[in-house]
DNA sequence: TCAATATTTCAATATCTATTGATATGTTAA
DNA sequence: TTAACATATCAATAGATATTGAAATATTGA
């Protein structure tokens, strides 16, 4: 992730519709939605108008597309998604350690959690029952 | 964080100069810089040009500013930060643990770790908060 | 108080961006 | 092959945004 990648994706993320096309396929995960689903979730917006911000999404390199049939998947590009948040709080706060944690936890509890998963963790940040 | 208020992060980061003015001021850490200072590391923008720049990014929530003299002092707003990542990565990847787990490692070696501990826990017990 | 320093505000202008409606392309089923 | 469906492209328009230079505000030291 280079700056006018960045550059590219976070204008990209600055629009409504587009920020709320990303949020749900990040929620949909690698399978996707098609145009037309996205659409509809979109306020039934117009083919022109999902098509305009989907191929924006797509240049920017936060979403992939593939034919399926007669239809388009959209699914979120997620390694481009991770480059976003490294290439903006790389070298963060050098010398105050705590200042960016409250970051890395709120991706920690992103995913679901795969069992037994070993963790480093800060101690100040564990509010972990003992059970 | 809102939408609202991630669409006017995500449009203000969307600049060249503000993405720059916010990355400098993530590796500046809580100490901050003057606008001054920032505006030289800038290719000594304008005076009115930082003005705007800066106070775009103050309304938009990603710094915050004090006066020191005659000096003032932007930092970063690291809060806003971690809220921006966490809305975009919210609920993310049903079903597919391992897909986002690439901006969990990201972030985390974001901060130089002070002495943590190495525990081994169940991933839901893990509710790692903000300090 | 006066002058110097640091930053912000303002108005004008040029540039970029989103939306719309119409049309075109590609895919499938009858 | 025709009709339908799904999506993309195009041109025009309206609205938003960045830059510039000049002027204003606030702070400090002589």
């Amino acid at each position: 992730m280079d700056e006018v990648q960045a550059l590219n994706a976070f204008a990209s993320l600055s629009q409504e519709t587009r920020l709320r096309i990303v949020r749900r396929l990040v929620i949909a995960g690698p399978d996707g939605l098609s145009a037309g689903a996205i659409g509809k979730a979109m306020d039934d917006a117009s083919s022109s108008r999902m098509s305009f911000h989907l191929s924006h999404l797509e240049h920017a390199g936060l979403v992939k597309s593939r034919r399926e049939g007669r239809s388009i998947i959209y699914s979120a590009a997620f390694p481009a998604l991770s480059g976003l948040v490294e290439f903006l709080m790389r070298d963060c706060c050098q010398g105050h350690p705590d200042v960016c944690n409250p970051a890395v936890a709120a991706l920690s509890s992103c995913c679901k959690p795969a069992q037994g998963a070993v963790r480093v963790l800060r101690q100040s940040n564990l509010r972990a029952s003992a059970t």
